[in-house]
RNA sequence: GGUCGCAUAGCUCAGCUGGGAGAGCACCUGCCUUACAAGCAGGGGGUCAUAGGUUCGAGCCCUAUUGCGACCACCA
């Protein structure tokens, strides 16, 4: 053990190295192997436009975790990586650049453009990649993909095909979200509904053929240029008289019907609904039902299209305040309300959307839902926590049919192709060379698919498929997917009814579900907001083991999280602790030999020690088992602050020190074997700290990753060692209470007397007296059966089965000694009458398990015992 | 309008199948004890939102209420 750690841990020192070790030595990558068990984690692939945030930090984190103890485990470990082309997002970005450049799409063309955006990928693709490097993040990078590369185009390709086979893909002129400024189709998944103040206008439309009107009200007076019917309730008494009639639409001159449906909702507003069935998802519905004209009145760029008349020309926005004041003018504006509303804006650019009819390619979704729905019923599928399992529920029992296709280039083409003369669709991988109709007028569908086409495959697609190859068949379907509750229905629902319809399994049998990183203040990390952390910035301060480390600290699955510094901060405390407990590890092994040591030569307190870490180990691959990693790294914490640094390395102290000590070699052989398998435990929080302390200790290079995970041993479990030091422990807190009330400094040692009349008890303290030393400040310890000869005056604490008594040279106050007494009097009364209280309680006696009724006994008796001792002491001071 | 979540120490949050309220930070006291002052020892601080109910026993289960928050939704 020559090697020597530095006095504090300093994290920019050895990441970079150890993680280009872990890659040299290939640790991370995974080949299909018959004689293990495959245990797969699919990457939720990060927009080659994005830079690393928390929210990434924190869902690979969490991959990471999962991935690193399963390959411990022994599993063949696959965290399978890559990027998504995300097309919208980075064609957006691209146009602005190109803006800043002074180029328009159009200027460059189709494939200008798509040049420009492989170029943009080239560039920009390997940054979050590297980003998450930093983070320990042990994904096969070997086998990282792309959204857009070769083998996940062909599975697009394929599914569309299939689906289009099937029946399942269908083009048709359907009421769609429309953005304006993207110029592009968005599904409902991308529609935000914000609540906005508005304008709620009552206008009257005049009836045909009599001096009458009909009121009613519209937020979006402006449409109105494109009504076809004004709508009433059938059951409406008020205007049942006028079904059937038409009125006049002002400004376009047109007769439109007054008709009836259920749709209209008689106390509200007027009870009666102008219908626009190219501008409202319900009026479009109603359309139908009606056989109503639809009437577009809109550009794609929402200004008013030539059917608008006058107001051709005109942003929607303008055209509505034209509009109201004409009606105004012309007496039909009959008054105005304030109005909340609930408006759809683009998810991206916060657009308003307009809604409008349009030629677009859909997926039908009904049928398509159904195996998804079974599967979370059934329970095949689990979400943690599992009230997610609703809400993804919720949305599939309620959907509608998937709008695919975008007017975008940077995305998967759709491989459809039409026929100039004969109006034909084909649906084929190839450009075909001729129409049925001999026509070779064939062009290609302009538009894209939905970015969320492709990552539906990504499970699959990653994997090989539609080929069968050895690693689809070997890694396929896979374990856990890890993902944030934000994207449940743009993502994890589609990979879900993809994974069951085209591979017939489900592509994963968990998703864990976390939150949001949100600032100190709750509210949400944004660039708007410049409140954003970067995890860049942490691990440059204080490391990746910190940052991750305080990610899944106190924290539940599926709950958000406040970002604190100081929470870094006393994470970075707690591996500055694991270093510094290794370094004193380290300091004595240098002046010792590791003699062989045998279960047989511990002490109770390296029994208790190991039994206490072999309990660890149980308990936090437990609660990993059920995905509770905030809890299974405090119990972390816990132990090796705790119990590990602060009682068992203060206790082995003069052992080490004591080259004479003939349990020495016991202690050296605890201390190692109990930190290794804490560092062990510990390695998927917090890779690179516990990397290079078991590298050092070890004096190997062969990584702590690729060891083995802590399993629980029969022989190491030592329950009467446990009890025994936890009794020791109580006496010498006991101790440190009593010398801190009685204001009593560290460096005045004093003797301890502990007298016993239970002979295993003095056995205990008699096999611990040196403990009493270091840890209670003991000059002297002695045990014996009475109370003989002990200064009556002497301070005492009362623990289970003993007394201890404490005569300091210095005189103390013997009334604060009384009042202390009293205190603890009084507690242990509280705590009897409690016990009691249950234990006197018939119904408590005749229903508890016995195992609670014994434990409150031996409760009831060592309480009742020290309140005797406790009174005992009071009577001779009350003399 | 519907669904779901949250309400626990000054702050931020844990609390697994119901069985004597926990952590980190902050605060108070005393310690530079040869692994660590990024530390050690000790301490104060909570009617677990409110009201009922189930139970021998409720922070935890049920019902209602209040206050926040999220998501979904076609009231023009």
């Amino acid at each position: 053990m020559g090697k020597e750690l530095e006095k504090n841990y300093e994290p920019d020192k050895v990441e970079k190295r150890l993680y280009k070790k872990w890659l040299d030595k290939n640790y991370f990558h995974a080949e299909p192997d018959s004689k293990k068990k495959p245990y797969t984690i699919v990457m939720p692939p990060p927009n080659i436009t994005g830079q690393l945030h928390m929210g990434h930090a924190l869902d690979n984190t969490l991959q990471d975790i999962l991935i690193r103890w399963k390959r411990m485990q022994g599993f063949n470990a696959l965290w399978q990586p890559g990027t998504d082309h995300a097309s919208i997002a980075t064609e957006v970005k691209i146009i602005q650049r190109m803006k800043e450049e002074g180029i328009t799409k159009e200027d460059i063309g189709r494939e200008g453009f798509l040049k420009k955006a492989w170029e943009w990928k080239d560039e920009y693709g390997g940054r979050i990649i590297s980003q998450l490097k930093e983070m320990g993040s042990s994904c096969d990078w070997e086998r990282e993909r792309f959204t857009m590369d070769e083998g996940c185009s062909e599975a697009v390709q394929e599914v569309f095909l299939k689906l289009h086979e099937k029946g399942f893909i269908y083009k048709g002129a359907r009421i769609i979200n429309w953005c304006p400024i993207c110029k592009t189709t968005i599904s409902d998944a991308e529609v935000e509904h914000e609540e906005k103040a508005g304008s709620f206008w009552h206008l009257k439309y005049p009836i045909v053929g009599t001096e009458e009107f009909i009121q009613l009200a519209t937020t979006r007076p402006e449409t109105m240029l494109g009504d076809s019917a004004v709508a009433v309730n059938p059951e409406d008494e008020r205007y049942k008289h006028l079904i059937g009639k038409n009125v006049m639409l002002p400004f376009v001159n047109r007769e439109i019907p007054i008709i009836s449906d259920e749709y209209v909702d008689k106390d509200f507003g007027t009870g009666v609904v102008k219908i626009t069935p190219a501008h409202d998802p319900n009026d479009f519905e109603v359309g139908v039902r009606h056989n109503l004209p639809q009437i577009n009145v809109m550009n794609d760029d929402a200004t008013i299209n030539e059917l608008g008349g006058k107001y051709q020309g005109m942003d929607r926005y303008e055209a509505r305040k034209t509009i109201v004041k004409d009606l105004e003018e012309l007496g039909l504006l009959v008054k105005i309300e304030e109005h909340v509303h609930n408006v759809g804006t683009h998810d991206r650019c916060k657009t308003t959307v307009e809604p409008m009819i349009k030629p677009q390619w859909f997926v039908k979704m009904e049928e398509l839902a159904q195996p998804a729905i079974n599967a979370i019923k059934t329970g095949e599928l689990k979400f943690v926590p599992e009230r997610f399992g609703k809400v993804y529920l919720n949305w599939l029992e309620n959907i509608r049919d998937w709008c695919i296709s975008r007017q975008l280039w940077w995305g998967h083409r759709i491989p459809a192709y039409y026929c100039d003369d004969c109006g034909e669709i084909i649906v084929s991988r190839e450009q075909p060379e001729s129409c049925k109709c001999g026509s070779s007028k064939i062009r290609q569908d302009e538009d894209t698919l939905d970015t969320w086409f492709s990552s539906a495959l990504w499970p699959f697609s990653t994997l090989g498929w539609p080929n069968e190859t050895e690693d689809f068949k070997y890694f396929y379907p896979t374990n856990t997917l890890v993902t944030g509750y934000d994207i449940i229905f743009f993502w994890v629902v589609r990979m879900v009814f993809s994974g069951l319809e085209h591979t017939g399994k489900l592509p994963f049998d968990t998703v864990l579900i976390h939150g949001l990183i949100r600032d100190s203040e709750g509210r949400k990390m944004s660039k708007s907001l410049g409140n954003g952390i970067d995890p860049l910035e942490v691990i440059e301060k204080y490391g990746a083991d910190p940052l991750r480390f305080t990610l899944v600290t106190g924290n539940a699955p599926g709950n958000d999280m406040r970002f604190y510094w100081e929470r870094i901060e006393a994470s970075r405390n707690f591996a500055n602790k694991v270093w510094n407990a290794s370094r004193f590890m380290l300091m004595n092994f240098e002046k010792a030999e590791l003699k062989d040591v045998q279960l047989g030569d511990l002490t109770k307190a390296d029994k208790w020690i190991l039994s206490k870490a072999n309990t660890l180990a149980k308990e936090v691959t437990d609660n990993m088992d059920k995905y509770e990693l905030g809890i299974a790294v405090q119990k972390l914490y816990d132990f090796i602050w705790e119990e590990f640094c602060d009682w068992y390395i203060e206790m082995i102290k003069p052992r080490l020190w004591n080259d004479k000590d003939s349990t020495k070699p016991a202690a050296l052989w605890t201390l190692k074997t109990v930190l290794i398998q804490s560092l062990k435990l510990l390695h998927p929080y917090m890779p690179f700290i516990t990397e290079e302390i078991f590298c050092t200790v070890q004096e190997v290079e062969e990584s702590i990753m690729v060891s083995d995970w802590p399993e629980f041993k029969p022989e190491w479990a030592f329950e009467i060692e446990e009890a025994e030091v936890e009794l020791m422990k109580e006496a010498i807190r006991g101790i440190r209470n009593v010398r801190t009330e009685m204001n009593v400094p560290p460096s005045k040692k004093a003797k301890v007397i502990i007298v016993s009349e239970v002979e295993k008890v003095r056995n205990i303290f008699e096999a611990s007296k040196v403990f009493f030393g270091n840890l209670g400040y003991a000059s002297e310890v002695l045990i014996q059966t009475s109370k003989e000869g002990i200064d009556p005056d002497a301070v005492s604490v009362v623990i289970s089965d003993a007394i201890i008594y404490i005569p300091f040279a210095e005189l103390v106050e013997i009334e604060k000694e009384i009042e202390r007494l009293n205190k603890e009097k009084e507690r242990l009364n509280k705590e009897l009458q409690r016990v009691n209280g249950m234990l006197n309680n018939q119904s408590f006696v005749s229903k508890a398990p016995q195992a609670k009724l014994d434990e409150e006994t031996a409760k009831r008796d060592k309480y009742a015992h020290m309140l005797g001792q406790v009174n005992e002491r009071l009577e001779h001071f009350s003399k």
